[in-house]
DNA sequence: CGCCAGATTGATACACATCAATTCTCGTGG
DNA sequence: CCACGAGAATTGATGTGTATCAATCTGGCG
């Protein structure tokens, strides 16, 4: 099973032009600042990633590998995920465009990573970011806030599984959702999935039918509505909010 | 609310003798290697701590106030956790000697530091650790490394509150737990809570009743034993851990 | 067109919450 | 030392939110 982590399709070198460590927060349930995050010595970094893509499903590396790389989203969305023996599965966080993985000092990952669309995401050898990281010390600066900033939506995250009902986890998330999209653009209320339903049963800690049913009875109720399910419009956003209520 | 968070009885200006940053991981539900730390410039961070008291329920800080400091606990047992406005609770993680808290790379911090049990702590300014960092780089290797054993920690806690039933929950508590003890001394078997019923079910996202009614069940079906609430005895380990299952 | 996976909807079951008494524990003062 | 009180823990009776089981519906694709 820890096996074949590669389901890579295609592998290029390539230089990283952006700075690495910048991009938006990780994961769902923000709630704070962005923190854009500025160049970290960027031509220390260029040449030692390469870009890789995974198709839907896919696993890009296993709960219990051994910490050998870490990632970058470029496209796509990305599930971290653990699973029990008998196959119930937990999935920890939803990570898109410019979201890091992996990225912490530890032997082996803690949870999988796998493809929830078609993925490509920037690769870097652990011992090269460990390089770059001696060389540059604010860089292992910026990867503590990267790994800070994870650690409070996980947070945020329990409270949700611990504490919240059916409907205000649906509410928190889309909300969430929300938030995320009109960071990066000014969509305002449209929300691209990505997911199905399962992937996102699996986030909130409920079965499908649940959230079947509660994304029914809210766009039922007028605070949302979608024709596809991929494809949610909130269109009472402060009904929502009521509804999501928590700190 | 965010007003006096210092609760502190005593406040002692005193050099840190052992390494800082040394000692086990910090959380339960820890389940990997223990990273006995080595020492981190230990001279650098000397008398650079204080070591401050605060009773039994007192709020060591609050969540949303400013990160001014990061902590070290030194006895006794203190919570991390997150309410809502209508009072619900979700307890992230207990913690108790040689672990650490705030030490994030964050403005905020994103949830509340309460004492379980009279409580002694040591505390860093942060820009006294700023200033350590600075001197010596290896020294945010390390708080990269304690930050990602949390998150590690609050993944699986992810795992518990999702997906996991009340036995299932009581019952990987209690092992890790017992994990936790038999690391510091072999007194194998008996487990010193520290916390009341509410604190636990806190924890596990559960009821005060379900985690009695659980416990109660547990020691008829002889898989446990107490004679006072706060004292269990684990009799048969490896039923408690058929029970518990998850990976 | 017909197949199939995913989504929705309905009927029912059950785990855990809620409400309501006891009972236990322990600190305090007579 | 024992009685007392108060908060915590336990136990019981009942309620309910979500899971489970089971159709049916929908949309994409060979």
């Amino acid at each position: 099973m820890h096996a074949a982590t590669s389901s890579a399709i295609k592998a290029t070198r390539l230089p990283v032009p952006a700075a690495l460590l910048a991009g938006r927060p990780q994961m769902p349930v923000p709630s704070h600042t962005a923190r854009a995050g500025q160049a970290i010595a960027p031509d220390r970094l260029e040449r030692l990633g390469t870009v890789v893509r995974h198709e839907r499903n896919r696993t890009i590396y296993f709960e219990g590998d051994d910490v050998q790389h870490c990632f970058k989203v470029r496209s796509g969305t990305v599930r971290l995920c653990k699973m029990t023996e008998d196959g119930r599965r937990q999935i920890a966080a939803f990570l898109s465009a410019g979201d890091l993985f992996g990225w912490v000092d530890r032997d082996t990952y803690s949870f999988s990573a796998e493809a929830v669309t078609d993925v490509t995401v920037e690769k870097y050898s652990r011992r090269s970011i460990d390089d770059a990281a001696t060389a540059d010390p604010t860089m292992m600066h910026r990867m503590l806030a990267v790994v800070s900033e994870q650690l409070t939506s996980a947070h945020n995250h329990l409270l949700l599984l611990g504490r919240m009902t059916a409907p205000e986890r649906i509410a928190s998330f889309l909300i969430d959702l929300a938030k995320r999209k009109s960071a990066s653009r000014a969509d305002a209320g449209t929300i691209e999935l990505h997911m199905n339903r399962k992937d996102l049963a699996d986030y909130l800690g409920l079965t499908v039918e649940t959230v079947s049913r509660v994304m029914s009875a809210l766009k039922r109720k007028g605070l949302i509505s979608f024709s596809t399910p991929e494809c949610v419009r909130v269109t009472q956003s402060t009904a929502l909010e009521r509804l999501a209520m928590a700190a």
